[in-house]
DNA sequence: GCCGTTTTCGGCCCGACTGTTTTCAGTCG
């Protein structure tokens, strides 16, 4: 999918129009790279399909986007573009400089010519910029901080890996005996991948004693913002933490603005206007009178709409749903009934089978299904058709040892290069669940890569595609698989596509995720443990199948055992 | 440049904090 590459370039545009003091045509730009960040569908192939015409029926999107769309995936370039970076030839990177907008680069631009961050850290230690009107020493001081914080943290942190400490900085809060509430808001609360940044909300009746406590913790290495109801600090983790205090009375619209997301907050005070309302974090207003504030869902249903879940608080179509009142009704973790990828010390996994099975035991899963990986992935000492079936052995003793739970027999085989399993069918056969993945090949075309998986998900054996893109974030791109292809002969064979809750790999995206809901692809939620504390991380799991839109009856391990089964390939 | 429970033209979210000023512009979320 070349969706993110494209929008980004309309982020820039969006920028370069901005400094040149251009009004509404940034917005209108940013909305249209939204629009295609939430896409899931490639928008080449939309426009390959349907041309120009399919590509305005694309929410904000007009005549002249999808003309620029066209152009660049004709000739690799957009005119418009190209000469907006003449016009303000500034290196992209200024744009990610905290404290440095739109003005600020112009004026630099203009009074000293700084196009790079490298120009930008010479004029600041050279003391040039101090010397300009409205900036100043602090500016100039700023900046250099700016410019060593871009140097270092210039990276977003993955949820799954720090959610540990943002409840450990909750609890410290709400411990302090000075809030009566503690919220995490934003990116964090609609459990979203990454987060860039931690946003939480306090009610307090001693704002400004809470927020002494909050720049004083141990772990604050430099507080970059206090005032008298937010402040602003860095973690020595380098995770920058907004608090915002406010008085009981707006709790629900403080709530509401705090989480966002900002798209979606800026519909929704849309549609208060419409209605001759004003929303604000402060509350929902009609004149000067207070229609809704304390609570979050009377906002929502004051202006007509349905209480909306966090995760799909995006601006991609859940108003829409809401004032319909067709919002879907999210799976939830409560839901999940059992896990089907996990590894042991047979494989990579750091665990035994027995450790494994009491874990999930105090998790309250009613099966797991063990799936180590086989012999193509030699590095991960992966099992031969031998060992597969003294593994089926050992779990039949396993399932006499335990009676809380059933344990299946499964293994994660290899998809080979030619799309046929790296174990005989034989022996696939006798296993409960199989679970088909690409290991290899990652670099790939399309073309190979897709017929690769659709030829696997052709073999009446395996049941699940674990991971389906190989996307690591952070770390690697997803394959250049076609999913379009992929959902339709996973429909048409009955084969699952993995949501893999492992916090790195998320695989199926949020968007995916949606499609395929919408195609009625048949989805599992699974760990992919590796270790007993990773089967905790099915809450990831469910929290992207929700930003995907999923309900119980779209994931088959919300069933209980005898239904999974069945409803497997 | 997009879009329509106000609209095919005239709008386009709202408020806190900072650093510079001494009433405000710029940035941020």
């Amino acid at each position: 999918m070349r969706n993110e590459e494209i929008a980004r370039l309309f982020y820039l545009i969006a920028d370069l129009l901005e400094i040149q003091n251009v009004q509404f045509k940034p917005i209108a730009y940013r909305r249209a790279a939204q629009s295609i960040e939430g896409l899931s569908e490639g928008i080449e192939l939309i426009y390959e399909k349907g041309g120009l015409k399919s590509l305005e029926e694309i929410p904000a999107i007009g005549v002249n986007v999808a003309l620029k769309i066209e152009e660049y995936l004709k000739t690799g370039k957009m005119k418009h573009l190209e000469e907006l970076k003449k016009q303000v030839p500034i290196d992209e990177s200024l744009l990610h400089i905290g404290g440095l907008g739109p003005k600020r680069i112009k004026l630099l631009y203009n009074e000293l010519g700084i196009k790079t961050v490298d120009d930008l850290e010479k004029a600041a230690k050279a003391g040039k910029i101090k010397n300009i009107r409205t900036l100043g020493a602090g500016v100039e001081e700023n900046i250099l901080e700016a410019i060593q914080f871009f140097k270092s943290h210039s990276r977003r942190f993955i949820l799954g890996y720090i959610q540990k400490d943002i409840d450990l900085l909750v609890e410290r809060l709400k411990k302090s005996n000075f809030t009566e509430r503690v919220e995490v808001c934003g990116s964090a609360r609609r459990k979203k991948e990454t987060i860039g940044d931690l946003d939480i909300l306090a009610i307090s009746k001693n704002s400004s004693k809470l927020i002494d406590f909050f720049t004083k913790l141990n772990d604050v290495q430099k507080v970059l913002g206090k005032g008298l109801k937010k402040s602003t600090v860095l973690l020595q983790n380098g995770l920058q933490v907004d608090l915002r205090v406010l008085d009981k009375k707006y709790f629900g619209a403080a709530m509401q603005y705090f989480i966002g997301s900002k798209e979606h907050n800026v519909s929704l005070r849309k549609l208060a206007i419409s209605k001759k309302y004003k929303l604000s974090e402060y509350g929902l207003f009609k004149g000067k009178k207070v229609i809704a504030g304390e609570n979050e869902k009377d906002i929502y249903n004051s202006l007509g709409l349905d209480f909306i879940p966090y995760e799909i608080r995006e601006n991609s179509g859940e108003i829409e749903a809401a004032l319909k009142h067709k919002l879907p009704k999210l799976v939830e973790l409560k839901d999940i009934q059992g896990d089907c990828h996990m590894h042991t010390l047979q494989t990579d996994g750091t665990c035994t089978m027995e450790q494994m099975i009491e874990a999930a035991i105090k998790l309250g899963r009613k099966y797991i299904v063990f799936t180590d990986h086989t012999k193509a992935l030699g590095i991960t000492n992966g099992l031969d058709e031998k060992a597969l079936l003294q593994q089926i052995k050992k779990i039949e003793k396993m399932n006499k040892k335990y009676s809380e739970i059933t344990i299946l027999s499964g293994a994660e085989l290899n998809i080979l290069d030619d799309g046929n399993p790296d174990i005989d069918n034989k022996v696939l056969k006798q296993l409960d669940v199989v679970v088909g993945s690409v290991h290899t090949g990652f670099k790939q075309d399309k073309e190979k890569i897709t017929r690769r998986t659709m030829k696997a998900m052709e073999n009446e054996n395996i049941d699940i595609i674990g991971h389906p893109t190989g996307r690591k974030i952070q770390v690697r791109e997803p394959f250049a698989i076609d999913l379009n292809k992929v959902m339709e002969k996973a429909k048409e064979t009955e084969t699952a596509l993995e949501i893999n809750s492992y916090p790195q790999r998320l695989d199926l995206k949020d968007v995916h995720i949606r499609e395929a809901v919408n195609r009625n692809v048949k989805l599992v939620i699974s760990t992919d443990s590796h270790h007993t504390s990773h089967l905790e991380f099915m809450k990831f799991g469910v929290d992207q199948a929700r930003r995907g839109w999923a309900e119980k009856k779209n994931i088959l391990n919300t069933l209980p055992l005898d239904k999974f089964l069945k409803n497997l390939k």
